[in-house]
DNA sequence: TATTGTTGTAACTAATACAGTTACAACGAA
DNA sequence: TTCGTTGTAACTGTATTAGTTACAACAATA
């Protein structure tokens, strides 16, 4: 399974815009021939990147530029307009074992050598708070969500200027 | 866009392997009722992990063991065994702009107020190596790695005996 | 040996997501 | 008014996945 692609083509949108953008009309045709993918989903992709006040977008008369500026935006941005990740989950957790805490907690696991009959898998919990029930199911989230935020906390380090330059320096 | 919950459950397997395996037969059906997913799922994912060499399954007998010991068995074993993502790339990066590259790069971006007329976009290469030629394609997925680098470091720091001797705490 | 419970796997379905594409209304400038 | 462009809806084809049914292979055991 792979991450949108999405993002990637939202990245070199951004860069292109930022590189060229000064001396060129960056309309969607020519984007799209640039980055070589069609021209509505360059649009619908700075549609995204327009809706995070990243860019503007000019109707009518064409051409896109961006709005924050290019030391300040980073990948962590752009990540977050095309919305790469749902429900800030990058993981795609499988169900909660029960949505409703059984009452014998018959099937759940228990920690071996317990003296608690206290079921690991469960908690005592309503059903009607968002908050999970099952305790190995609460640590496994809890484990790929710092690994989730590590992944983003790298794309906060990466700004579009630190690009650009980079991309000066070939 | 969301990664198979392939992961998500093997780590429930595997846990519950860990947590149980000595009192309890761990079978597909008892990890199935455990975890709320299709017995023919774990066997598929159980599959996966014994290939990976993480754990051996009973066929005939049933049940399933660990093999690698849980103080250095990291999520990122697991990770890996089941293929969360495919070709080391988790962000699915567009196709490079042009598989080979164009005589006159007429399209591609260049910088801008460079004296260079080299183009951004590309570089000589010969189309029979697997390089990227764009340069633009080369920096974002430079940063993507090392975004992806970052979350899979942070799942090498977990191991499974850490996550249980969270659960005892609890 | 026959039975039983289990694994391993193939085959199919339904759901979901995505990029590509066509089409067209709305918009702004010349 | 014309022209180039954006914004968006609708549809297609592709790919992946979990769920499911079915069944052969296997090992223990009665």
């Amino acid at each position: 399974m792979k991450i949108s692609s999405r993002f990637s083509i939202a990245v070199h949108i951004v860069l292109t815009i930022a590189i060229l953008g000064s001396k060129q009309k960056t309309t969607s045709d020519f984007l799209a021939s640039c980055i070589s993918v069609n021209p509505v989903v360059i649009r619908r992709i700075l549609g995204q990147l327009k809706k995070a006040d990243l860019v503007d977008v000019k109707a009518g008369e064409g051409g896109a530029f961006l709005i924050k500026n290019a030391s300040t935006l980073t990948l962590f941005d752009i990540y977050q307009a095309v919305e790469v990740v749902e429900d800030i989950s990058l993981f795609n957790s499988h169900k909660q074992p029960e949505l409703k805490c059984p009452v014998d907690c018959s099937s759940c696991p228990r920690l071996t050598g317990s003296e608690s009959e206290e079921c690991l898998a469960q908690e005592s919990c309503d059903d009607s708070s968002g908050e999970s029930c099952c305790y190995i199911h609460n640590n496994i989230e809890n484990h790929l969500f710092s690994a989730q935020k590590a992944m983003e906390d790298s794309l906060k380090e990466t700004t579009i200027q630190k690009m650009i330059l980079e991309l000066s320096a070939l």
